[in-house]
DNA sequence: GTGGTCTAGACCACA
DNA sequence: GTGGTCTAGACCACG
C-alpha cells in the first residue's frame, strides 16, 4: 500500500483505489478479512478517519460489508444469486422498476437513495 | 430543522433527510444556494464536519452540486420535472416489491444484495 | 423477527422494539417465558450480549421479569388489564403534548429535561 | 476513587455511586466534563465497558449527558427551569398526564418507555 | 478490539 | 468567504 501525501488525489481515495484493486484481483478472498481500521491506519500512518472514509466508499459500492464489532468482509458474490421464489420474484420486480427508472434517466445515485428510503420505510413498518 | 442528538439515527442523516425533503418539496429552488456549511453548522449547533457529511450524501444522490468557493446549488432537474414523476413511481414500485419480500421474510441483507445486482444489470444493459 | 444489521438503529433496540410490541399485542402471554437468550441469539444470528441488552431494556420497563435459572417471564399486569388502558391513554396524551412542543420548536433535549422534572415531581408527590 | 474488586457490590455500581456523590457535592461543576471513558478506565484499572456501564447509569438518572464526540457533561439544573410559554405549557401537560398514570399505578419505568416512544414518533413525524 | 459517529480545530484550493 | 480534506481524540454499539 503506497500513499503519496503530496498527490492532489485525496488520501482516502488512494487507499480505496488500491483496496478495490486488491479485492477485485482476489488478494482478499470473499467472506473474510481486510485489515482493521486502526491497524491499517497505523501501518500507513494516517488518521483512522481517513481509512474509515476509504472503507466507506467500498461499502457504498457493495464490494465489502462492515459487520459491527467484527470487521470488514468481502462480499460473497455467489451469495447474491437469487434462489428462493420470493427472492426471484423480488429480483424480477426490482429489475423492471429500475429499468423504467433508468430509461427515464433517473441517476443511479438517486435510484440508490430512493431504494434506501423505501427499504427503511418498509422495515420500520414491519417492526410494528 | 430539528436535530435530536440523543437519537440513534446519526445527526448527519437527520440533516440530510430534512434537506432532501425540503429540496424535493421546493423549499430550495433549483440553481440557488443552500445555507453554507459553517452557517448551517452554527445554526443547528453541530460541527461543520457533520453538516459536510450530510451535504456529501445529497451530492452523491445528485440532488445538489457543490461549486468550490461558491456554495451548494440545487440541481436543475427540478422539482416538477418529469424526472420527479419517475422517481415517485420508482419509489412506489420499490415500496411494494420490498414490502412483499419483507413479508416473505427475506432478510434486509439479501434485499440489498438483490437490489445491487438488479441495478448493476440494468445499468450495464443501458450502456449498450 | 426482522433484524437489519446495517440500520443506524442499534440491533438491541430493534430487538427490544419488536419484543415489546409482541408482548403488548399478546403474542407472548403473561406468566410465560420468552425464548431463551441463546436460542433467540442463535435464531437471529446476533451475539448473546446483544439479546441480553434488549432483554435488559424490557426488564427496566417492567414488561418482563427475569427469574434466575428459569427464564424471562412476561409480567402479570397483562395486556388486557386496566393498566394497558392507562398506558394507552398516557401515550396519547404525551403524543399530543409533545407534538405541540415540537411544533413550537422546543428542542428534544429540553423536552426530555422537562419530562424528567415532571416525572420526578409526580413521583415525589405520590410518595406522600 | 476507590474500587474494591472483592465487594459484592458490582464495580460499575461502586464507580457510579462515587461519581454521583462527587457530582451532587459539586466536585464536578455543571456544564463541563468528567474524565473520559478510557482515561478513567485506565486510571482505576478496569475495563472500559465497566466504566461505560457506570456512565450509563448516571445518564439514565439524568445527572449527566453524553455529547457524542465531546464527552460527558454534568447537567445544568438551572437550564431545566421552564421559562418560555411553550415549555411551561408542556410541563403542565406532562405533569397532568403523568399524575394520572401514576395514580393508575403505571410503573415509572413504563412511563419512561412510553415517553421515549412518544417522543420518537413525534420527531420522526416532524422530519417529514 | 472493531466499525461508526462526532467534535475541535487545522490547512488547502478556489472565488 | 466557500467547500474539501485531514488529524487527534472522544463516545457508542457490538463481538
Amino acid at each position: 500500500m503506497i500513499i503519496d501525501p503530496q498527490s492532489s488525489k485525496p488520501i482516502f481515495e488512494q487507499i480505496a483505489n488500491q483496496l478495490r484493486r486488491q479485492i477485485l484481483s482476489g488478494v482478499f478472498k470473499p467472506n473474510e478479512s481486510l485489515p482493521s481500521l486502526r491497524r491499517l491506519a497505523k501501518e500507513i500512518r494516517v488518521n483512522t478517519n481517513t481509512v474509515q472514509r476509504a472503507y466507506d466508499e467500498l461499502s457504498r459500492e457493495g464490494l465489502v460489508e462492515a459487520r459491527r464489532g467484527a470487521g470488514l468482509f468481502v462480499i460473497d458474490a455467489d451469495a447474491n444469486s437469487p434462489s428462493t421464489k420470493s427472492e426471484d420474484r423480488l429480483s424480477k420486480e426490482l429489475q423492471k422498476a429500475i429499468a423504467r427508472a433508468v430509461e427515464a434517466s433517473v441517476s443511479p445515485q438517486r435510484i440508490r437513495g430512493i431504494f434506501r428510503d423505501a427499504l427503511e420505510v418498509q422495515l420500520s413498518k414491519a417492526q410494528k
